[in-house]
DNA sequence: TCAAAGGCGACAGAATTTGTCGGGTTTCGA
DNA sequence: TCGAAACCCGACAAATTCTGTCGCCTTTGA
């Protein structure tokens, strides 16, 4: 629960990854795979999906790869959870209602799409420059 | 990913309920459990966390059951996600740095325990009397 | 024309979550 | 005083989800 999955914690490396890099220039998955001890299929999954959201652009071919398709300070967590995992939900009875035993009993429906909304808000409002942020300043009072 | 668990959801169930009831009065796992079609041992179970949580109390013997310990308005779902599953983790890498395949190489180490700070102040600012607010009011621009 | 790349679907293995069972302990009331 | 009804708790089985793997296809460029 609110754990980031393997997936997202790869599209995210690679993001990064990618924006390190000479803009303009491909990058493979099978490199970034290498360098960060990640499963080669699985990255590859991973960057299809990030392709077929519109965050990074792709090209097949021999000398073909991924690059960011949008800055960095451009992206949100909330589009990379998105592009990879689908929509996001609070509760699966969002989007399986028949497979929920509480039906018409439940006493959250409401309540829960009231903070689903709140939730996609904000992590859409995390930017991913924020992963390149020097660390926290926390305002200790 | 950011989908509450069927134990967080059966707490918070729990929780309304009770707040529902006449302020001082137990009220019975097998109750809760029965009206709202949960499983009777696991909702036991959760509310057992809750009462470890220091969120209700239970007495035991043949009148007992559980009460809030804490009004509805200063619980937040923060406290109930944690009472009942245990400290948030937005990797598990925070939780299991061993078990990593990314070790020295993650990128993520660092930005992730700053998002991951905001996220848990942010979840225990959701109150749970937003739990029986009105429709949310969304302010269309 | 061939090697190297992305694209995709199906499937096995692992891990997590959910639900069940059995056995305790405490309390109240007949 | 004794038993029913409740909380408490650990271990286990079932179900689900997540992760990783495999095979085959298409596209590109040297």
């Amino acid at each position: 629960m609110l754990t980031l999955s393997k997936r997202v914690e790869y599209g995210l490396m690679a993001i990064l990854h990618m924006s390190d890099v000479r803009a303009g220039d491909w990058v493979t998955a099978k490199d970034m795979a290498e360098r960060y001890n990640i499963p080669g299929e699985l990255l590859g999954k991973v960057m299809q999906a990030l392709a077929r959201a519109g965050l990074v652009s792709s090209t097949p071919g021999v000398r073909g790869g991924y690059r960011l398709n949008v800055p960095l300070d451009r992206m949100n967590l909330g589009a990379v959870i998105e592009a990879v995992e689908g929509p996001v939900l609070l509760a699966d009875c969002q989007g399986h209602p028949d497979r929920c035993d509480q039906f018409h009993a439940c006493t959250l429906k409401e309540p829960i799409q009231h903070i689903h909304a709140q939730l996609v808000r904000y992590i859409h409002n995390i930017s991913l420059s924020q992963f390149r942020a020097p660390p926290a300043l926390e305002t200790v009072p």
